[in-house]
DNA sequence: GCATTAACAGCCG
DNA sequence: CGGCTGTTAATGC
């Protein structure tokens, strides 16, 4: 369990509870810590938490049907996931890597069934996250094939540097060219080429194990047209 | 063409 | 030193 200071740090949606939910929920959460290239879960895993990043990034990715890995999503400060295989009582449909070391706050099912029962303020962010990553998952099918790799990588930040999926985010991030190929499903090289273009294109500067970004629609942008 | 891996030099903490 | 970055060369779809 987590005293309720630290609950209100790591999840935007403990403030819309009252205060016995929030009582309820922090005695159900507690954290761990993942290193780095860790599995949180595998494919195929009846993984029976919600988690939240506490610090650190992770990966969301699964295996293509020729059999190659692909990249769905990264997570970071504030990114809450997991309700989709727990809403559904089925397995894990992807992978769960931490890409860097990753701390992780992690609630028990039956404390998340009990918010999902009795919580008005549970469910409606839980509505608000479904509604947010429905509108990724839309762009992702729509533009995976147009996009080349400037814009995949634009896309990859865009989702990453997301308020609404990852509210601790802020406007810098510490990661390096590599997990950002990682997450865009390129190497490291072409990357570092892609980093540049879009640096001079204004949309972000990137320096040594970090990106700043202005604003992260501008990335949004350019992961949604092809140029 | 465009992307990938391998390799290497430079830089920085 | 070890990790990150910038670049080039060889190879593949």
């Amino acid at each position: 369990m987590i005293s309720l200071e630290t609950l209100k740090q790591v999840a935007v949606w403990s403030k819309e509870l009252t205060p016995d939910e929030a009582e309820r929920a922090r005695r159900g959460v507690s954290e761990k810590t993942f290193g780095k290239g860790a599995y949180v879960s595998h494919q195929g895993d009846r993984f029976d938490v919600w988690a939240g990043v506490t610090s650190g990034l992770v990966k969301l990715s699964t295996v293509s049907d020729s059999g190659k890995q692909v990249s769905l999503a990264g997570l970071t400060t504030g990114a809450w996931f997991g309700e989709g295989s727990i809403l559904k009582n089925e397995p894990r449909r992807y992978d769960i890597v931490a890409l860097r070391e990753t701390r992780l706050a992690m609630m028990d099912l039956s404390t998340f069934n009990w918010l999902f029962e009795h919580s008005v303020g549970f469910n409606r962010f839980l509505v608000r996250q479904f509604n947010e990553r429905l509108g990724q998952f839309i762009g992702q099918v729509e533009n995976d094939r147009m996009l080349d790799a400037t814009g995949r990588v634009a896309r990859a930040l865009a989702y990453l540097f997301n308020p609404m999926t990852n509210p601790g985010v802020g406007c810098h991030l510490a990661i390096t060219q590599e997990e950002v190929g990682l997450l865009s499903g390129l190497s490291r090289q072409v990357t570092n080429q892609s980093l540049k273009v879009l640096e001079t294109a204004g949309v972000l500067r990137a320096e040594r194990g970090g990106i700043a970004i202005r604003d992260w629609r501008d990335l949004a942008k350019y992961g949604t047209m092809a140029g």
